[in-house]
DNA sequence: TTGCTTCAACATTCTTTGCACCCT
DNA sequence: AAGGGTGCTTTGAATGTTGAAGCA
């Protein structure tokens, strides 16, 4: 167990690391801007500054920009390294003058003087922009860090359905609380009583128990009464799930900036160091005499079995309910007998096959499972020991690191006295400090308005029903909530839109919708499954049934959030801002359409802002060319009027110049660019073609800017050389310009095959695949001719070769290099002869007769020395087909295989 | 102090159908 | 001499995005 968690612990680390050197990255642009502004300084300085200004933030961030990542060309070219480079020369060259000249040296100091011609202060600012890479890598890194967040929401969430920690709840709960797990017609009303004793009894932490896994975390701040604001959120979850209400876990989901150059500040968090130290530190409070003194007897025994058995957490739950038993209150046993003993039976009754995972153990794993199960642990350690970090950072200084924002005026329903207590420190008259409002509770109250309602408890800072204070609170940490996720049965929604009341704010801070919906999508189905009518999984046979029958002429609780949801974003108030509208889902003004919208209709009017008139997002249309809506397959109804013209921009057609002028003013009203909308739109219909006959334009070739734009009974073949097929076998055809290619400022038409009547497909792809094979066959005859004219080349240059050395060296007793390629007479001979006929078959005939000669004799009288080439002696090299045989005496031959 | 507007600077997108000259 | 390859005058306006300044 020891090796396993160093193997995580490590493990973790690297993600963390990874993770780091990409938010790194993503946030490099930042400080390499700074950088740069400040490292140009000492180089239009010329050497009198030596040192560059090191800006007083030193970021770990800037720091791990600069470990990490290596540097890139242009800071090189004008950073730190070119002027300590840029000093060393000037030193060399200084000492070098002095070498010449000792007095030279104050000189250059002074000309060091005189090249400083700008001051600091009239140093131009240079903004870097961000280029695409970075904000490639921080939308990285911000999928990452939503996945990562996600997979810890479903993680807390598994634990919330923990039953030991349902039941161990129910242990401390008072008996009359216990009432509302009866309770048929819930009401936000009713649960007063029960936040507020979860509030009282439960409190915000600021250190950390250290690096847990959530069952863990969450038995500890059960056992201690206190714990995170997570944990506590959860804890209130496992509490209405243990009284049967239907409850998720909601958690905003506070991601690194979608964008790049946005400093990352994790909502109440202290610091920023990266995108796990998520801590959030609370309010500190005085840890309050528990109310009930009983100890929770089931993680007694747990703990005892913990250190004595050494075992997970899982393998605990089978001994579980047999201690509940012991429990002293009759009725908290008689609820934890009926909730926690009905728990290995439940999974019978479970509609989600996922919402018990503690339950998993014993059931067979896809592999799929299991991956997925280890990512989840991955993501877990991975958030849970950056925040855990920071916490232990933030410990020290509890008190000052405590959440400071300030905060509006916030719904505290029931006992607003007693929690304005002393701990919680005002700055300001009126204003109440409260705890980030990262994490609640949802319980759904079917006495809520007429089809029931999801209610938004948070149990930390005891508010009930305060879903419209949540934006004003997270504002007020000057955060945003981009992502509101509710998690249950292991699944989890985005229910953002409940809690944003200013959606155009958030929307352009938010991943692209579609990326995030295909993430969502099957969570959203195991999230509805556990809680969308079907009545939560540790609720009894009885009540199931009964909301299975009610699901059945009822719509889902699912589909009515998400028609309440729905709702929401269509009556978003007006923006009371113009800029808002500049790109805003639902409403419009007529000062921020761009040249290519229309309103159509105009109208109606939903609004003013400053005088505009607010026109619906639906009214706004897009409006092409006509050439445009060719591209598109479409083309513009007879006798359409153009809906919006714009004037041609001026292009001066350079001989032109001087006459422009002249007849600007008749031309332009010609020229304007005509543009229509969808509305005056239908099919492309272009003219058929007939007998053969390709329909060109007017340059004789046919526009295909896609399949649309073919005309009706012709095809597009793409093979090269159509044309000249097509033309040899007398079959009419066009090219096909398949767009343009700009290059030197003009646009080039790039064509690419031909097009033809459909009739001729298969006889010019006949014919073409013959081209092909008798083209094919000519580079290879081409290819062989070619090799053939080489080795008749060789075989000349070692013959004249041999006859040289036999008429030369006949004298002479010098041995034969060993390097020198040699063969024997009869071979050579046969070459010769036959190379004067220049017949090719004959040669590669006599090639091989060549080959096996060698093979078979590998005997060549030279002198008196006969060689001998053993097999053991022979090396081929398969790059060039040669095979070098070898004889003792050092004499080596070549031979390449045929 | 905050939020909004305006402006400037830079980045990105859209534009959209040759020709003279040289070499083989 | 014909035909293929290569390189020009290396657009430029509109729009989108971002940061800064000014103002209420």
């Amino acid at each position: 167990m020891n090796s396993q968690h160093n193997a995580e612990g490590s493990l973790t680390e690297i993600s963390r690391d990874a993770v780091g050197k990409l938010l790194c990255r993503a946030n490099k642009v930042g400080t390499s801007k700074k950088k740069k502004m400040v490292e140009y300084v000492p180089e239009q300085n010329g050497t009198q500054v030596r040192e560059p200004i090191v800006p007083s933030k030193t970021s770990e961030v800037e720091h791990c920009s600069r470990n990490s990542i290596g540097k890139d060309p242009a800071e090189e070219k004008c950073g730190h390294v070119c002027l300590d480079e840029g000093y060393m020369d000037k030193k060399e060259e200084l000492d070098d003058l002095d070498w010449e000249d000792g007095t030279v040296a104050t000189d250059d100091h002074s000309m060091t003087i005189e090249l400083n011609v700008t001051p600091d202060s009239s140093v131009p600012k240079k903004i870097r922009r961000v280029s695409a890479e970075d904000k490639e890598s921080a939308e990285l890194v911000h999928k990452v860090h939503l996945l990562c967040l996600l997979a810890r929401g479903r993680l807390i969430d598994s634990a919330c359905d923990d039953p030991l920690i349902q039941a161990s709840l129910l242990s401390l709960l008072p008996a009359h609380l216990l009432q509302l797990s009866n309770v048929t017609k819930l009401t936000s009303k009713a649960l007063h009583p029960l936040i507020s004793w979860f509030h009282d009894n439960f409190h915000v932490k600021n250190y950390t128990n250290g690096e847990k896994a959530p069952h863990f975390a969450l038995a500890s701040a059960l056992e201690f009464r206190e714990g995170s604001p997570e944990e506590l959120a959860a804890l209130s979850v496992a509490l209405f799930r243990a009284l049967n209400l239907t409850s998720r876990f909601v958690s905003i989901l506070d991601v690194s900036p979608l964008k790049p150059d946005q400093s990352f500040r994790p909502i109440a968090s202290g610091s920023s160091k990266g995108i796990f130290n998520t801590s959030t530190p609370m309010v500190s409070k005085k840890k309050l005499d528990f109310k009930s003194p009983k100890k929770s007897l089931s993680y007694e025994k747990q703990k005892l079995c913990e250190s004595s058995l050494g075992h997970s957490w899982k393998s605990k739950k089978c001994i579980a309910p047999s201690n509940m038993h012991q429990s002293k209150d009759p009725s908290v046993a008689e609820v934890l007998n009926h909730s926690v003993t009905n728990f290995p039976t439940s999974e019978v009754h479970d509609i989600n096959p996922e919402s018990h995972i503690t339950d998993k153990s014993h059931k067979p794993k896809r592999k799929g499972d299991v991956e997925f199960e280890m990512q989840l642990e991955m993501a877990l350690s991975v958030t849970a020991i950056g925040s855990s970090k920071s916490k232990e950072e933030s410990g020290e200084n509890a008190d000052s690191s405590s959440f400071s924002c300030p905060s509006k005026r916030i719904k505290r329903v029931v006992g607003e006295e007693s929690s304005a207590s002393p701990q919680l420190i005002s700055t300001a008259v009126g204003s109440l400090k409260v705890g980030s409002p990262l994490y609640w509770a949802e319980v759904y109250c079917s006495e809520e308005n007429l089809t029931g309602k999801w209610v938004h408890i948070d149990a930390v800072n005891l508010i009930i029903d305060g879903e419209d204070k949540v934006e004003a609170m997270v504002a007020a940490c000057k955060a945003s909530l981009r992502y509101v996720v509710a998690f249950a049965g292991q699944g989890a929604k985005d229910v953002t839109r409940r809690y944003c009341m200013k959606w155009y704010k958030i929307a352009s801070q938010r991943v692209n919708s579609t990326w995030w919906d295909s993430v969502l999508a099957p969570l959203r189905n195991l999230e509805s499954g556990a809680t969308g009518g079907v009545v939560h999984s540790r609720t009894n046979q009885i009540i199931s049934t009964e909301a299975n029958m009610n699901d059945s002429f009822v719509p889902t609780r699912s589909s009515l959030e998400d028609i309440e949801l729905e709702t929401r974003a269509l009556t978003e108030p007006l923006p009371t801002n113009q800029q808002a509208y500049k790109n805003h889902p639902l409403y419009a003004l007529e000062k921020w359409l761009t040249r290519y919208q229309i309103l159509h209709p105009k109208g109606p009017i939903v609004g003013f802002c400053s005088g505009h008139p607010v026109y619906p997002r639906t009214c706004v249309q897009t409006v092409m060319t006509k050439l445009r809506w060719l591209q598109e397959g479409l083309q513009v109804k007879p006798n359409e009027h153009p809906a919006k013209e714009l004037k041609r921009p001026n292009k001066p057609q350079k001989v032109q110049d001087f006459e422009a002028d002249d007849y600007d003013c008749t031309t332009d009203s010609k020229e304007n660019i005509k543009l229509y909308g969808k509305w005056q739109l239908e099919p492309l219909n272009l003219p058929h073609a007939v007998n053969g006959i390709v329909p060109k334009n007017d340059r004789g070739q046919v526009d295909v800017w896609s399949e649309k734009c073919l005309p009706p009974g012709t095809v597009h073949l793409r093979f090269p050389r159509a044309y000249d097929v097509a033309k040899r076998l007398e079959i009419d055809s066009a090219p096909a310009m398949v767009g343009f290619e700009f290059k030197n400022g003009r646009a080039y038409p790039v064509h690419q095959g031909i097009v033809v009547c459909a009739e001729f497909k298969d006889v010019l792809l006949e014919a073409f695949a013959e081209e092909a094979e008798r083209l094919q066959e000519e580079e290879k005859k081409r290819d062989e001719a070619q090799a053939l004219r080489r080795w008749y080349q060789l075989l000349s240059s070692i013959v004249t070769r041999q006859r040289l050395n036999n008429r030369y060296n006949n004298n002479l007793t010098s041995e034969v290099p060993n390097d020198v390629h040699c063969i024997n007479d009869n071979v050579s001979s046969a070459a010769v002869c036959d190379s004067d006929d220049k017949n090719q078959t004959s040669i590669q005939h006599q090639m091989e007769k060549c080959d096996t000669d060698l093979d078979t004799s590998l005997s060549i009288p030279v002198k008196d020395h006969e060689h001998v080439f053993l097999k053991e002696y022979e090396s081929f090299d398969e790059e060039t087909s040669l095979l070098t045989k070898r004889c003792q005496c050092g004499f080596s031959v070549q031979v390449e295989e045929l």
